[in-house]
RNA sequence: GCCGACGUGGCGCAAUUGGCAGCGCAGCCGAUUUGUAAUCGGCCGGUUAUCGGUUCAAGUCCGAUCGUCGGCUCCA
């Protein structure tokens, strides 16, 4: 179902971008002062490394040159990496001006912790590594010398900002990012695909083929959908719409504004007060935009009465548009917003039907990513941490992580754990992918929730006759409509099948007498509920052409003499080219089939 | 929010050391009536993001604000 990547220890090109970060850190501190230079951490990462600095100034773009000078003449030295390992005393003997390493060698005297702050299995060794005259804390592993490094197969990629151990409440180091490979050409292999990769960026694309905006004047992160985008919108949910009440979910609709006081309840002001915008006051009472759907579903449930075990489980979906104060620079296009539609599920369940109704919830996901043929995303199991926000009960946490474990397992998910990503109130699984320039994003979530009905006192009656509290399962499919969108585009670079296409026909008549007949086609597919524009305007056929495929159109319709007498229309595939004159009851034919299937055609 | 960079007609860009804000596309008007990726000509369009400062003179220099981009943190 998903794919994990390869990135082993042994890898070349670890070892080359590991040292490169070395190389780097090293070619920083000789611009410097001795002493006035602290050095933080420079591990490689997919495509390349970093290193995060202390700096007496900021470093920026223009100090690029002067350093990847400096790390030519390190890599000429050809100096050799060679490894010791010592105790924390001789550690911090070394690094005595070096306060960050400090405190890496006490985490390590520790025990060491993981990417996710848990503590490791085994003690780690305390190693260095030396060339020249620069030592660094690292475990490792190097390439024999500098020398091994090719002068021409690096670049430095930009410059950042980056909290010391990731924590915004530590000081903000320098970070910079740089590539490295093993030859110019990999390097210009890479360099190429990041500038292809930018032309199918969604926020370019959204742009180019008129699908949204944003406007200073209605403010950041509300993006404004033109009549095309919101076409596909509105395909995307129509199509979960329909998939979800075939398996057994039902629609409802619980509005915008919220009632503080229920957030308060529902333990949400407490963990998510920071992403809810400011409140509303209405005299006697406090209002939120909605951020989130779960207490309003939980609140209709009890509203509708007394429910018997026998109506469980009982689903809810909602498309609603949610609003989060997102902090500004998080914003990102269509991927992160402020006003997001998610399409979202509350099923109310027995802690029994977890694992069928987690089971259910992955099928329903998987067969929508099929349909968008994406399948080049992970799923992470997000489980609670060693501290934090997690509400305390040990005994619910284990069983729901256990009915989500094995459900994956029956359902063949390949997935990874992450510890520490989990909600306050349950274990999930997120499925992620990455957009164009490599940032993962998190699109459909199936969490588990044994916290939420308890505190709004949400109940059912069971077999016993007694009151029980209902496991709250809740559960995205696409995530939400917006960033799903900007994933989408991406993934089909602005081609949409047919389905989605905002505009699926354009009609391209040769001339102004092959109007009328144009037209009349065009009723003829709008009767049919095909969306088609004539391009009437006095151009020439290639440029009707050219503007079409270039609006990335999936059907051109030339019309002339030949066709208007024959009842044909002469088809151009956006994808397939010139397909020739074919009679309209076949084409409608055609394209009724391609929208049913939601086919995804492969350019020739 | 934090670190850094950037903001010039709808879009893509230009404007020597501070010295009259320009080009292409799009749009509009006219001519052209064309067979599978751009027909020709004309016209319109900008208080250079906003506010303030330096200067005889600011798109250009300085400051603040807003926004965008790349990261960090957070997250659908």
């Amino acid at each position: 179902m998903s794919n994990s990547n390869s990135n082993s220890n042994d890898d070349k090109l670890y070892r080359i971008r590991h040292s490169a970060a070395h190389v780097m850190a090293q070619a920083v501190m000789e611009m410097f002062p001795p002493g006035d230079v602290k050095i933080a951490i420079g591990p490689p990462i997919e495509d390349g490394f970093y290193y995060d600095f202390d700096l007496p100034r900021p470093l920026t773009q223009d100090d690029f040159p002067e350093i990847e000078k400096r790390m030519r003449q390190i890599i000429a030295q050809k100096y050799p990496f060679e490894r010791k390992e010592v105790s924390a005393d001789e550690a911090r003997q070394q690094f005595a001006d070096q306060p960050y390493k400090l405190e890496l060698i006490d985490g390590l005297e520790k025990g060491g912790t993981d990417e996710y702050g848990n503590p490791l299995k085994e003690k780690p060794v305390i190693s260095f590594y030396v060339d020249g005259s620069f030592v660094d804390l690292c475990r490792g592993p190097h390439v024999e010398s500098t020398g091994r490094l090719n002068p021409s197969a690096f670049k430095l990629m930009s410059v950042a900002g980056a909290y010391w151990r990731g924590d915004e409440r530590n000081k903000m180091l320098t970070r910079i990012y740089g590539t490295a490979w093993e030859n110019a050409t990999q390097l210009g292999e890479h360099m190429h695909r990041l500038e292809e990769a930018r032309k199918r960026d969604h926020r370019k694309l959204g742009k180019d083929l008129g699908l949204f905006f944003f406007s200073d004047d209605v403010g950041p992160g509300i993006p404004l959908f033109t009549p095309k985008g919101e076409i596909v919108r509105y395909e995307m949910e129509k199509y979960v719409r329909e998939l979800q009440t075939t398996y057994g979910y039902q629609h409802v609709w619980t509005g915008h504004l919220v009632k503080e006081d229920l957030y308060r309840r529902s333990g949400h002001l407490e963990n998510y007060g920071d992403v809810m915008f400011p409140p509303m006051q209405d005299e006697d009472i406090t209002l939120r935009l909605k951020p989130m759907n779960c207490p309003s579903h939980m609140t209709l449930f009890k509203e509708m009465g007394k429910h018997s075990y026998r109506e469980l489980p009982l689903r809810f979906a909602e498309f609603c548009t949610l609003y989060r104060y997102e902090k500004r620079g998080e914003l990102s296009g269509l991927a992160r917003v402020r006003a997001l539609t998610q399409d979202d599920c509350h099923v109310f369940c027995t802690p029994e039907q977890i694992e069928s109704e987690f089971g259910l919830a992955l099928k329903l996901v998987s067969e929508v990513l099929a349909t968008y043929q994406m399948h080049d995303y992970k799923v992470r199991l997000s489980l609670r941490g060693s501290e934090g926000k997690y509400v305390q009960d040990d005994e619910k946490w284990e069983k729901a992580t256990n009915a989500l474990k094995s459900a994956l397992d029956a359902y063949d998910v390949d997935y990874f754990v992450a510890e520490g990503e989990a909600a306050f109130y349950g274990p999930k699984a997120d499925f992620l992918a990455k957009d164009v320039l490599g940032r993962e994003w998190q699109l459909s979530t199936i969490q588990v929730d044994f916290i939420q009905p308890a505190r709004l006192n949400v109940e059912y009656i069971g077999e016993d006759g007694a009151a029980h509290t209902p496991v709250l399962i809740h559960r995205a499919v696409t995530g939400a409509t917006e960033r799903f969108l900007a994933m989408l585009i991406e993934h089909f670079a602005g081609n949409f099948p047919l389905w989605l296409a905002p505009v699926q026909v354009m009609m391209i008549p040769i001339a102004d007498r092959h109007l009328e007949y144009a037209n009349k086609i065009a009723q003829q597919l709008k009767g049919a509920t095909i969306r088609v524009e004539v391009d009437e305007r006095a151009e020439r056929m290639n440029a009707k052409i050219r503007d079409a495929q270039l609006q990335k159109v999936p059907y051109m319709f030339v019309v002339g003499d030949k066709e208007a007498e024959a009842g044909k229309v002469a088809v151009r595939s956006r994808d397939r080219g010139d397909m020739g004159a074919q009679p309209i009851t076949d084409v409608l034919a055609m394209l009724k089939d391609e929208i049913a299937r939601k086919a995804i055609i492969l350019k020739s």
